[in-house]
DNA sequence: CGCGGGTTTGATGATGCTCAAGCCCGGTGG
DNA sequence: CCACCGGGCTTGAGCATCATCAAACCCGCG
């Protein structure tokens, strides 16, 4: 499982990985495997791991004060998932991190001494300013586009840039993902298959 | 005018900064000076520079094809600048980025050859990570909030969180800001006024 | 005094939500 | 084998929020 951790690290830094950073590795991180609708996380927890999907699918979401459900972001294998501000501050957590399909993590601890001398892997931390790079510019397009684009063009580009969400996650898990409701989301597969 | 970084890093991260990685910072960054309505970035170049402000305050922005402005950040003293899009990729920005006061930059460029040498002081990657943590929980805040918080909501958070802001900036550029136009929020300030 | 940017006010309309009902379909138990 | 159940999806009517467009207002400044 370690491997293809190694290899996304590879493919994202200039910085080799020596021998000795990936037996650290192998021994930073913590595999685990969970079943469909499993939580990661629960609300009400400290989040103490960064976790990479090696397999798999997940959601993150809130639940408000009536009841519902809102999906803040959809994982799938080869992504990063994790609640950075309950991770960072210790706090109990707002968010569900829930395995949609069976899913195999990798578990960064923050507890356990590695988290440190992880992070001063040159290969490791050039890789990380760059996801971090990616999830702020991925982050202000949603945030743009939610207020300038109207819903059925933001469901379009998300066809477009991860089509494999629409077969793996169903209808009122898109629509939440995107803000808007299972009704309206219908509405719009419905006019855009009609062209 | 560095001072004040030194400041910034030192209260954010447990790592000392040593006699050292302070004089690389001080030939690290750039100090520039910009009057009001100037553009540290302009739509078009690409972005050279992640940019600590040091005194006055910034709007990040983009012009849609109507020719509309569409505020994306607001920064004042104390807080980091940049597209980091472009300065990640290289690639022409989308964006402008203009002084809204006079305003006292530090800028950390990527092309000196001193970027990846002030990204290994420990204290400044322990700094940037919780920047970058920061930052995160306030985009993912301000997305949930767009979708799931009126505006008349959003509006009490900011004057709630940044009360500044609302002195800096003209109500157009907040109403831009808070993704809404200057009509609605003039109409909320009027309601609330009124209680 | 008149100009101009910023703000206010009003009328109208679009987008998407809420609530309610019906439909489709796979799974389960009689 | 079929009737029933339930989750997910669809469809419709009415409604809230907020955008658009247009006009007026306010006020500092040349």
């Amino acid at each position: 499982m370690v491997s293809s951790l190694i290899h996304y690290i590879q493919a994202r830094s200039s910085s080799p990985l020596s021998e000795k950073d990936i037996s650290l590795i192998n021994e930073a991180f913590i595999p685990k495997k969970l079943r469909k609708r499993q939580l990661l996380l629960q609300k009400g927890e400290v989040c103490k791991y960064i976790a990479f999907i090696v397999k798999g699918a997940t959601r993150q979401y809130t639940v408000d004060d009536e009841g519902n459900e809102r999906v803040l972001n959809l994982c799938i294998e080869g992504w990063w998932t994790s609640d950075r501000e309950s991770f960072h501050k210790e706090a109990p957590s707002i968010y569900n991190i829930e395995t949609w399909e069976e899913t195999e993590f990798l578990l960064l601890p923050k507890a356990n001494g590695y988290y440190e001398q992880v992070n001063s892997i040159p290969a490791f931390n050039e890789m990380r300013i760059k996801l971090d790079d990616n999830q702020h510019m991925a982050a202000q397009k949603r945030l743009y586009a939610s207020k300038n684009h109207p819903a059925h063009v933001r469901y379009d580009e998300l066809a477009r840039l991860y089509p494999e969400f629409l077969q793996r996650f169903p209808q009122h898990i898109i629509a939440s993902y995107l803000g808007i409701t299972k009704e309206t989301l219908s509405r719009i597969r419905h006019q855009t298959a009609k062209k």
